[in-house]
This record gives structure tokens, C-alpha cells and sequence, in this order.
DNA sequence: CAAAAGTACTTTGTTGTTCAAAGTTAAATA
DNA sequence: TATTTAACTTTGAACAACAAAGTACTTTTG
């Protein structure tokens, strides 16, 4: 049995995007300085992770006001809610495999 | 609540080591040529990749012969499997927190 | 017996990825 | 006016990934 490695979504194989894509999955909508706080990284590292995931259209990006501080919140697009769940069932097939 | 991202082992990060510790787990003992085939990898990439996860000492290598021919065998050591096993819970973990 | 082919690499060199740190812009607060 | 905050962009260095070519040794084929 042949394995298929293009069942795996590259943009999710690191894994801070892996874990940005599963918070806006789960979260429908986070923010900038949240998310920087929550995965422990600097803000320009993740600028550009954000920026990888934009390319791909699979986030969009909301600029709003909180008050009179400017909010950058990040949602997951429909696109990227697709990939990410074909990414996690490569991934439990993988795993249920070692189940057998 | 704190996502560690130390749960995930970075070297199962890359998705073809992904790919062959789940078949040395799977089924105790692969070979070179069986694997490169089955990856569809040239030699030299699938040499460094394994070298790789040897000097993790997550697989051993057996050389033997079949017939005339030599034949380098790969098996997933045990601390291989404990790795393993804690990467795909840690992947796990995150699937379930989608399902939610 | 010589040439070709197979096994399992290693080496080389290019390209890609990841990251921290510093720089940037623009508004808000002290 | 100076500092701070937010959200970046740019730079540069380190490392990872890869194909292709080279290597050593053996076996098979013509």
C-alpha cells in the first residue's frame, strides 16, 4: 500500500502555523497580541507565519478599533477550515494506524 | 489556557520522517529499497532523513544479506516508540480540541 | 572477463525555512 | 514633546531539505 505524503497540507507542517490554525479553528476570531502571548513568539515571527497563512487564504484579517487601540484579529477563511480538516484526518489516519 | 509546544517532537516535525516512523512502528522492520519506493524518495534524501532519526536514536539499522544481496533493514528502537507515541498524542490532543 | 547494474550510502551545492533583532509607521498617552 | 503600544517589515544568520553526482563494493549479464 502506497502512501500518499500529499495528503499533508505543507502550510501545517510547522508547527506554530499548525498550532495558529487550531486556535482560529477552535476560536473563530484572535488577536494579534493574544496570539503572540498564547504561542510565546515574537512579534515579528509571528507576522510572517501569519503572512504565510494569508497567502494561502487560509485567514483573513480584521483591522478594527478596541477603544482607540487599533486590533488585528484573525479569522480562519471557509478555505482554510477545509485544509485544516483534511491536514487533522491525514493526521488521525496516520494515527490509527498504529492503532491496528 | 497555555498551548506547550513542546509537546510535538521536531523530529517528527518534517512529514517524511512523519512518514517512516510510522511504518517502523507499524511494521517492526522496513528496508531501504522498500522504503524508498514507498516514499518515493531519491536514496540520498531518504539516507539523510534517516540518519537523522538515528541520531535521535528513534530507529537502529540492521545490515544483513538476502541471497547475495545486501540488505539495510530499519527498526523503530523503543525510545523511538515512546517518542512517537507522545507526538501522536500531542497531535491527538489537538484533533480533539477541534471536535468540541 | 569486462561492462553494466544494484545497494546503500556520502558529498556538494543550491534553494527554502525559520528566527531574532532591529527598524518602521502611526496613533495614544504621559 | 517623549514614550509607549500595536502591528508590522526588513535584514541577516543559521539551519533544513533536496537533487544530483560521486563512491565502494558486489553481482549479474553479455
Amino acid at each position: 500500500m502506497k502512501i500518499s505524503l500529499d495528503q499533508f497540507d505543507k502550510a501545517f507542517e510547522n508547527r506554530i502555523r499548525l498550532q495558529i490554525m487550531s486556535v482560529l479553528v477552535a476560536n473563530e476570531s484572535y488577536d494579534f497580541n493574544s496570539l503572540k502571548e498564547l504561542l510565546n513568539l515574537t512579534d515579528g515571527n509571528l507576522a510572517s507565519h501569519l503572512k504565510a497563512l494569508e497567502k494561502e487564504e487560509y485567514i483573513q484579517v480584521e483591522k478594527t478599533f478596541i477603544g482607540r487601540k487599533p486590533n488585528t484579529r484573525y479569522l480562519a477563511s471557509e478555505k482554510g477550515r477545509a485544509a485544516f480538516k483534511l491536514h487533522l484526518l491525514a493526521l488521525e489516519n496516520l494515527i490509527k494506524q498504529q492503532k491496528l
